[in-house]
Order: structure tokens, then C-alpha cells, then sequence
DNA sequence: GGCGGGCGTGTGAACGTGCACACATTAGGT
DNA sequence: ACCTAATGTGTGCACGTTCACACGCCCGCC
């Protein structure tokens, strides 16, 4: 004799095929679309009213094998997560895409060395049917879990150990780093600074490839400043590091705009102008450009569009659709503004 | 005759079985743990190796009727996700929690009428243990789908309509309003203006109705500008307005700190001083506070505590504690710098 | 009038897992 | 020597769903 069950269990199906006296298989097909009299499906609608039914989801997908859900993987230590206004938009982007197309985009944060297991077991377990992965380190433990996962994989950025033939979308973080400090020279700069930050990733270092090669011999190391933070504070400490070592200093390149905007309040202090003394540029052409006194120029990143674009990928894999297995790097038009 | 599969299908546990040489049941057991030899276990664990076995975890809850994972919905519009330096840290806070209660943090956003549907069907689809509702609107539709969730289910703030026996963990906004306000009238302002945002979320309109209580007859209907956004561009724009209103105005409360930076911008280009012609105070105690010239005076939001707090209370449902029904408030200890 | 085909419905077999139970083996106590 | 307990292992069923198939019905056509 079975156990009698708690009252409050839910409905099912049978629950629901039961009360309208008809077979759970109709009830199937008017759930999933298929030949079903109105009178039948009158009769399932009242019946599912009644009982209060929802579909179990997570058996559906037991026997469909799909899930309609896109994992969205964030690696990223607190501090970062909260001030990088990127990371917001490119979620947004990807909800958009997916939302369009049905799927449920499921958004996992990874923010100790317990999350990454028990974020790799979920992704393993079958509750997605595709994953994104948005800021990467290289030699994350992670990459090499994700790899030999059953499901498609696309990162945001490309972390350098990232194994061939996974796709991932990006910027063109060097070139357009290379632009905006040429474009600092063509105004007369001479003794050009940068303010980096987030050297262990690709975008982060990527930029300081891109200034070293913009400023080609004239480049000199001691004015390149790490900081761990795309962060105000660290934009202060940062340029004041900077004025440091090169009291003469005319330009400065900050690898986001939040630096940059830590980076004016320590030139005000130090009493130099901003653009007559020093240009500055920044980086992201996020709220900050338009906060600060003078605004800022920088470099548009399209953050919105990256997700959309990820979101794209993924869904072209879950269509079978071949993909470009180089990855896709989107377009960042520079903002000249006042700053520079 | 069954049919061929594919041969790129994930292994399960008889494949693990079979490669092993021993039943599913014993598998099972040093999965999940039970009476199991160590040459069972030894053999087992390389065959897990060799066919490459991660367990189908969406089968595991249909059977177990529970996911290990609890949903935290985001009910925001594209801006204000962006921008609110809350919302992120309450996150971690719950997912610090969860985490270590190895429970997966499942979130979703919701961005669009679309999103709203498939988050209500997904979140009634057995994908999740429980659920912790962000920033909820009075008569958002969602809310009474929530309520017949068989999920357990509580509220970060709590919007006016929210059903009686719902479980809710906010901040005293009217109370810590009022407090700070009572604070800026003691430092001799007689002129005091409110820069009020989102007041149709009940964190809004409550920081209204403490300013309201705190300035009692003296209170000035037109001196509270309300603006659609905790943002600092409507900051600016907002003490623009409360100074044509009332040009001797002597004292601000703004509704969040980006507000009260945006407000410190209008009052230097209309050549004021802070705090010595006009006090200004902001609340949230975020990062912005810091960055302005003068430092912020503020109400500090225990973000990453309220997270922590909403995902104690849904664990503690789900471990069938009887937990407050009437809801959790936390304490905003006041900070006083310079602007006030 | 038999026959093929569209329509509407019911039925059984999966999907991959955990769990209760049955059973087998061994050790230890009376 | 027998009973009991502890330790291992195998088997059947259930979880809630979809899907392929089979069945019956009615229509129109040769």
C-alpha cells in the first residue's frame, strides 16, 4: 500500500487528465500543441484551473533532453562585479537575445573556490542547454571544466589558454587601445602615462599591449601603473603613483573611465589642468565619461551589444548552425569629448 | 529492438554501472554515500573516469522532489540594474549564505513583460528549493503568481500590496529618513528640500514619509522633487528644480548617494557652498559616498546583510522552522562626514 | 461497399535517478 | 551451533513528463 501523501503535494498531469476524465496524453498534446477537440481542451483549461497545475519543467527536460535555459557565468571576486558597470550590460544583452528566442537566461556567480565546483556540477547536471562565460582569468580552474562539458561553450574575451574551437566574443582591446593613445599623440602629448588594471585578463592586458605599441620606442615602462582595480580610489592612487615618477607627465591613458575619473580628482589636487596641462582618456565610455569636469574621452565598448552577440552564438550552436570557431570581435568607435 | 542512440550522449549511471561491473544501486550509494566496499568504491571511481560520468542532476530532483538551488529574481528595468550599487552586493550576501549551505544561487532577470512569464514558469517548473524576490513594485504582477508558488518565497523590501504571512527582510526607510533629517534640522537648516526617486517602490515613498514626519509643520510639499531614478544626471537635475523652487534653501536630503553627488554638482555651478551654505545628505553609504568633494553624510544600507538575512530565512523555511512572518528590518546606522 | 487517410484519443515505454526492500555474507555473542 | 547484528550488494518501483504507436471514428473516393 503507498504511503499517503502530504495534501500539499502538487498537481500533476494525472491530477489534471483525472479531473477533466480524459487521457494524460491529450493533456500532453494541449500543453505541446497537437490535434485536441475544443471540447477536450475546454475541458483540460477548466480542470487545470481546478487543480492548480503547473508542468514540472525538470521532467520535461528528462525526456526532451533540453532545458531552454542559457547558463550566464560570472567570474568574478566581489569587488569587481559591483563596480564594473560592463558586466550589467552584457547580461542585459544576452536576457534580450535569448528572451527573444524562448530561452531562459540563468545567470550563476562564481565568488569563492566552493562556488566554482558546485557551479560546475550545476552546468554538468543538465539544467542548461548552453553556457556563457563572462570574464575569465587566464588559467582559470573553470576553463578546463567547462571544456569537456557536453554543452556549448562561448566565452566573453578570450582568456589566453583558452583551447581552440571554442567560440567567444570580444573587443579589439589592443587595437583600440593602440587608437586612442595615438590619437593622445597627435595632440601633442609627449610623455604619455597609463593606469592599468585587471592585468591577469585578456582585456587588461591586451590594453597595455595596445599603448606600448602606439607609443613604440618613446615607450617607457615606469609609466605604466598596475593597480588590481578598475576602481575611483585606485584611479587616484594611480596617477598620483604616476606624478610621482614623471612630474612632467602631459597624457595619461586609464583603462577604464573609472580610473580616469580617479585619475582628475588627482590632478586637480596636484593643480593641473585638465585638458590644457594633461589629456586624459579613459576607457568604456560608461556613466562616468559624462560625470566627470571635463568629460571624458574614451573608448565606446559596446557592452550590450557583446552580450547579444554571445547570446547569438550560443543559440546558432543549439540550432546546429556552424559558427565561426575564431571568435567574433566587435567594433569600438572612439568618443573624443574634452578631457583630450 | 531499441534504436541506436547517438554516440555523443552523456554517460549515466549504467553506463557507470556496466563499465564497473556492478549494479547501479551500489553507484548510486557511493554517490551518495551508504555502505559501500573499497574495492566497489575503487573500481567505481575509475569507471566514473573512463566513460567521463557527471550526474544527471535534473533526474536526481525528480525523484528527490528538491533542487539544491534557490532563485533570486531581479524585478528591474534595464537602468536601474545598472546603476543601484545594492542590488549587486545583496546578491553576494545571499550567495555567501547559500553557498554555504550548498545551495546553488540561481539568478534571473527580469526585464521585459516576456521575462516575467517565462520567470513565473520557471520558477514553478521545480528548478528551485525557494525563492528571494529584489525590489518588487506595489501591484507587480508577479507578485500574485508568487503567491501561489509552492515555493517558499521571501521579499527583500516589501511592497505595500504584498500578501500578509509572506516573509520580507528590508531596512527601516521611513525611520532612518526621518532620523537623518532630524539630524540636518539640528545642525540649525530651516530650508530643507528632498531629492525623492522610484516612490513607487515602498523604499521610495517611505524615505518621503520619513522626511515628511521629521519635518512635521514645517513641511513643504513643494520641496520634495521627486525624479524616475536613483541616478546622479537626476541629481543634478533635481536640485536644479528645488533651487528655482526655494533659492535660500539651506538643507537636501536625497533619496540615494549618486543623487546627493549629482546634487553636490548643481549646487558648485549655482556657486554655493557645502556644507557651508547648503548641508546635503544622501543615503546608502555606496562608494559615491566617498568620491565627493566634500564626503558624503549618509544612511548606511546593510546590503550585503539583507542578502544574507533573505537567504537565511528561505533556508530556514526549507529546513521547516517556523521563522517570522511578520518580516526582518535591519539597522541603518547613520554615518556623518563632512557635506552635513 | 471497401479502403485509404485525416483527425482525435488512449497506452506503454522510455528519460536518469534515488530509495525501500530483499537478500547475501560475515562476525560476534550466548 | 544458533541467533542477531552489521555490512555489502542487487532489484523493482516511483518521480512527471514526452513521444511513438495503435486504435477508433468519419469522410470521400474509386
Amino acid at each position: 500500500m503507498p504511503l499517503s501523501r502530504p495534501p500539499s503535494r502538487r498537481a500533476t498531469i494525472h491530477d489534471v487528465a483525472a479531473a477533466a476524465g480524459i487521457s494524460r496524453g491529450t493533456v500532453s498534446r494541449v500543453l505541446n500543441g497537437g490535434y485536441v477537440s475544443p471540447q477536450a481542451r475546454a475541458a483540460i483549461a477548466a480542470a487545470i484551473a481546478q487543480v492548480g497545475y503547473a508542468p514540472n519543467t525538470a521532467a520535461r527536460n528528462l525526456v526532451t533532453q533540453r532545458s531552454q535555459a542559457v547558463g550566464f557565468v560570472v567570474l568574478e571576486p566581489h569587488t569587481l562585479f559591483l563596480e564594473d558597470p560592463n558586466i550589467g550590460a552584457i547580461m542585459l544583452g544576452a536576457n534580450a537575445t535569448l528572451s527573444d528566442a524562448d530561452y531562459q537566461m540563468v545567470n550563476l556567480v562564481v565568488d569563492s573556490e566552493r562556488d566554482t565546483q558546485r557551479v560546475s556540477r550545476y552546468l554538468s547536471g543538465g539544467f542548461v542547454d548552453g553556457v556563457i562565460i563572462v570574464s575569465a582569468r587566464t588559467h582559470d580552474p573553470i576553463i578546463r571544466v567547462l571544456a569537456q562539458l557536453a554543452v556549448p561553450t562561448t566565452y566573453v574575451g578570450h582568456p589566453r589558454d583558452l583551447p581552440a574551437g571554442i567560440p567567444f566574443v570580444g573587443i579589439d582591446n589592443t587595437g583600440s587601445a593602440k587608437l586612442i593613445t595615438q590619437r593622445l599623440m597627435a595632440t601633442g602629448r609627449r610623455r604619455i602615462g597609463m593606469i592599468a588594471a585587471a592585468v591577469d585578463r585578456d582585456s587588461g592586458a591586451d590594453r597595455v599591449i595596445g599603448f606600448r605599441q602606439a607609443l613604440g620606442s618613446r615607450f617607457a615602462p615606469e609609466l605604466v601603473v598596475e593597480v588590481p582595480l578598475y576602481d575611483y580610489s585606485w584611479g587616484v592612487k594611480g596617477m598620483r603613483t604616476l606624478l610621482d615618477r614623471e612630474p612632467n607627465i602631459d597624457g595619461v591613458f586609464a583603462g577604464s573611465d573609472a580610473l580616469a575619473a580617479g585619475a582628475l580628482e588627482a590632478l586637480r589636487d596636484a593643480g593641473r589642468q585638465v585638458p590644457a596641462d594633461v589629456g586624459v582618456v579613459g576607457f568604456d565610455d560608461s556613466s562616468w565619461a559624462l560625470r566627470t569636469q571635463p568629460h571624458l574621452s574614451t573608448v565606446r565598448q559596446p557592452a550590450t551589444e557583446v552580450g547579444a552577440c554571445a547570446a547569438d552564438l550560443v543559440l546558432r550552436r543549439l540550432r546546429g548552425d556552424d559558427v565561426d570557431r575564431n571568435g567574433v570581435l566587435l567594433p569600438t568607435p572612439i568618443v573624443w569629448r574634452e578631457s583630450a
